[in-house]
DNA sequence: CGCAGACATAACCGGCAGAATATTTATGCT
DNA sequence: AGCATAAATATTCTGCCGGTTATGTCTGCG
């Protein structure tokens, strides 16, 4: 599963959120989330792992996962193409304009 | 559907980033994309549209579809959380230089 | 050694997303 | 009006995703 398929799942966008702020283990990210049971919980983290979105390592019996950004690099660098095409007014105003015109002369044609 | 998930078909990014470029109807985009029928290309254009990534207008019997790249501005919003955490050497660096220690420290404990 | 805790994997199920075929709606053309 | 074209919707089918229950693996500890 790749970065953008990882991502659509808000649960797992919220992992990545509790990520972001500190390391944290499995029990803790689990615990998070009273609606996910343990394995469903598991399971996330193994998506996120295989799209290369956390890191883990061993400590003693439990296991400390860590974000790891540069996984989403692809999907902002997808993104960042976009960017700036909103920003500047170019299609959000002329988008406005256009729809004032046309209910103006839908009003009086 | 929202955005996340609508943007994690490969399929619908690619239309995106012909929409990117220039309008295209909807004859033109499924053109595109010889292994996708004509009906799988309307829905995917469906879901384009009630996720707001794209706008449409009738032209005589053609559909135009434009980009409406504000519909990723959500998408956009939440991966700007994340960026400069690997652009910043904050962590592939300092991953970088865990993992030459951890390398050095195996080779002559 | 043996038990308990932390986590992963296996097996299974329900629902939904995506694709194909068939049909419908709307528009242009003669 | 009648036909062809463009595109959307209906229907059906299939495969995958997310969730659950059950089980396995490893580690720390008495």
């Amino acid at each position: 599963m790749d970065a953008f398929a990882a991502v659509s799942d808000p649960t797992r966008r919220l992992v990545l959120d509790l990520l972001y702020r500190r390391e944290r283990t499995a029990g803790e990210l689990g615990g998070a989330f009273p609606s996910v049971s343990q394995p469903g919980m598991s399971r996330h983290l193994r998506v996120l792992r295989e799209s290369g979105l956390v890191r883990v390592r061993k400590e003693g019996r439990r296991r400390v996962y860590a974000l790891r950004s540069e996984g989403l690099a692809p999907l902002d660098a997808w993104i960042s193409k976009y960017r700036g095409f909103w920003e500047t007014e170019l299609d959000s105003l002329e988008a406005h304009l256009d729809a004032r015109q046309r209910a103006a002369a839908e009003k009086r044609p």
